[in-house]
DNA sequence: GGGAAGTGTAACTGGTGAGTTACGCGTTTG
DNA sequence: CAAACGCGTAACTCACCAGTTACACTTCCC
């Protein structure tokens, strides 16, 4: 948890991780999205690797790396422990209360059709 | 977003929201809680109260701080980006459908009882 | 009114992080 | 096969962070 949320704490590996939200790419292919140097931008990529965020694969002499979420879900979860009075709980209870409607509607109409 | 994920990177400052999640609480209250010194937990409260984490307040002698959670919504609505193919966006999508139906299903029925 | 309680900040220290240039290893290409 | 490409890491530098002790200010209580 430390080291998920101190990867994203930085504003070049967040970048990186909604790069990679796309499909997979080149560690040259992301250095070469920034103005920092490469080595720096490998830094960060180490960080992320550490981290868990990404999982990275040597193709030739290229090195693909890809998104893992895992561990932001993992981190999501943590925040929804703060979610007691949030709008989106809201929404969610909002939700469960006009499924639950729906369905009954729908029993009783079942009810009449077969009476 | 960087000094939210960076406070929360640290474990006593996540400690603390957690405590602040269950209601307000003096700054030696909080303190007590830990076995690193005062000004320590001090310095941590000043990082939540700069990321926008928590707000104080001055009664007395004393000063007591409770949470805010709006910056840790954004947080979250952030890592919502990456969650495309959770359980949790199919869920969600699954509830909204359902109740686009129940909504259909009530405009029907009215149309049906005024003709 | 004086001393205690409560708490933030300054100054210090040692560790960590993020940028840079230089280097080196493995793969690909002409 | 030699040169170019791709990329990680070492070494360096400077800034930042988190712990500590010391200090000082305000409020409370006897």
């Amino acid at each position: 948890m430390n080291e998920v949320a101190g990867a994203i704490a930085d504003p070049v590996r967040r970048e990186i991780l909604l790069l990679l939200r796309d499909g997979r790419l080149s560690a040259g292919s992301i250095a070469g999205r920034f103005a920092i140097s490469r080595p720096a931008v490998s830094r960060h990529l180490r960080v992320l690797r550490t981290a868990g965020l990404v999982h990275s694969e040597v193709v030739g002499r290229q090195r693909l790396y890809e998104l893992r979420t895992e561990p932001l879900g993992d981190l999501a979860r943590w925040l929804r422990g703060f979610d007691r009075d949030s709008a989106w709980s809201a929404r969610m209870a909002a939700l469960d209360t006009e499924v639950r409607r729906a369905r009954r509607d729908r029993q009783a109409r079942r009810t009449e059709d077969t009476a």
